[in-house]
DNA sequence: CTATATAGGATAAAAATAATCCTATTTATC
DNA sequence: GATAAATAGGATTATTTTTATCCTATATAG
C-alpha cells in the first residue's frame, strides 16, 4: 500500500530537474548524488519518465536528463504513474475480467472512490507548487532548490564530497 | 500501491460474518469455501482480526469465528488496517526518523493529505452499508448475503459442491 | 475418549521490488 | 577520425514482501 522506492526516486529526480533552469540538461550522476538515488537505478527510472514524455534523455558526453514539461503543468500523479503505472488500490478494479465481484460491488465502489480522491490529490499537486513551499530537498540539502545547477561553471566532473552530504 | 490479498480476504471474511446472525460461530472451512479464501491462510488472517478485537476465535469441535463487532460500527478501514497494519502511502510518513525529508516537506504533505482522505473514505464505509447495497458476494454467489448461515440445520459438514460455485 | 476444529511456529514458494553488471551506442571535443 | 564521457538497455542478481502450506499441539462437543 505504499509508493515504491522507484516512485519516490522519480519524484526526487523531477523535483531536482524542476529546480534547474528550464531546458537544461543535468547529468544522471549529479542527480543521483544530490538526490541520493542509485545511479543505475535512476537510469531505468528515467527511461520510464522519457517514455511518458516527461523528460528527454540526452546521450553522449555532457549528456543527462532534460525536463520536457513545465513544472507548472506537471503533477505528482503524472510522475508517479509514469513510474509505477496507473494507480489502483485494489485488484478487482485492475482486472475486472478476472474477478466476478467487480461490477456494482459495494466494496469496490468504496475503493474506487478512494482511488479517485487519491489521484485527484496527486494530480492537483504541481511541481512548481512543491518547489515553492518547503520541499524534501530543502531540509536535507542546503538551499539546493534555489541553486541554479551546480555544474554550470565546472568543466570537469565535480564530485560531491561525502563530507558535505551529511549537511 | 494495492491492497494485499490478505486484506481482501479479511474483508471478504468479515463481509460474510456480517451477513450471518449476530454472535453466530461460523466455521473457518465454510467461510473459506464460500468466500474463496485458502483455509489455512484464513486462519492466519483471523488471528489478526482477533487481536484487533474484531472477531473471536472459537476452538474445538463446532469451532470457528464469531464477529464481535456490530456491522453498523465496523468499517472497512478497521478490518483492512487490522490485517495489513496502519495505512501509509509513502515511507517518509512511516519512518520520520529515517528520513531527513519528513518535516514540512511539501511532497509529504500531499501524501499525508491523500492518506487522510483514503482513511476517511474507508473509515466511513461500514459493513452494514456494504451489505445493504450489492456486495462482492452477490454477483458471484447466489443471494448469499441474504441467507442466514447455511450450516444452521445441517449437523454434519456440508461441503459446498464445486458445481454450484461457478454461479 | 474420540472426533472435530483451530492455534501457531516453521518453512517454503512465488512474486514484486531494488538494484547492479556489462557491453553497446551516442555525442562533444580535440 | 580518435578519444573520452555519458547514457541505453538486456541480463542477472539480491532482497523483501506476500502468499501460502505443513505439522504438531491444543481446545471443545458429545
Amino acid at each position: 500500500m505504499r509508493l515504491t522506492r522507484a516512485g519516490e526516486y522519480a519524484v526526487r529526480c523531477v523535483l531536482y530537474l524542476s529546480s534547474c533552469p528550464a531546458g537544461e540538461v543535468v547529468s544522471r550522476k549529479a542527480i543521483a548524488e544530490v538526490m541520493d538515488i542509485p545511479e543505475q537505478f535512476l537510469g531505468k527510472i528515467a527511461q520510464q519518465l522519457a517514455r511518458a514524455g516527461i523528460v528527454e534523455i540526452v546521450q553522449g558526453a555532457k549528456g543527462g536528463f532534460r525536463l520536457l514539461r513545465s513544472p507548472e503543468k506537471l503533477s505528482l500523479l503524472q510522475v508517479v504513474e509514469a513510474t509505477i503505472g496507473e494507480i489502483f488500490l485494489n485488484d478487482c478494479l485492475m482486472n475486472p475480467g478476472s474477478c466476478l465481484r467487480s461490477q456494482a460491488c459495494a466494496v469496490n465502489i468504496i475503493w474506487d472512490r478512494a482511488r479517485q480522491q487519491l489521484r485527484e490529490t496527486l494530480g492537483d499537486a504541481t511541481f512548481i507548487s512543491l518547489l515553492k513551499s518547503q520541499s524534501c530537498m530543502n531540509s536535507s540539502r542546503p538551499t539546493l532548490a534555489k541553486r541554479r545547477t551546480p555544474a554550470r561553471t565546472t568543466k570537469g566532473k565535480k564530485k560531491v564530497s561525502p563530507a558535505t552530504k551529511g549537511g
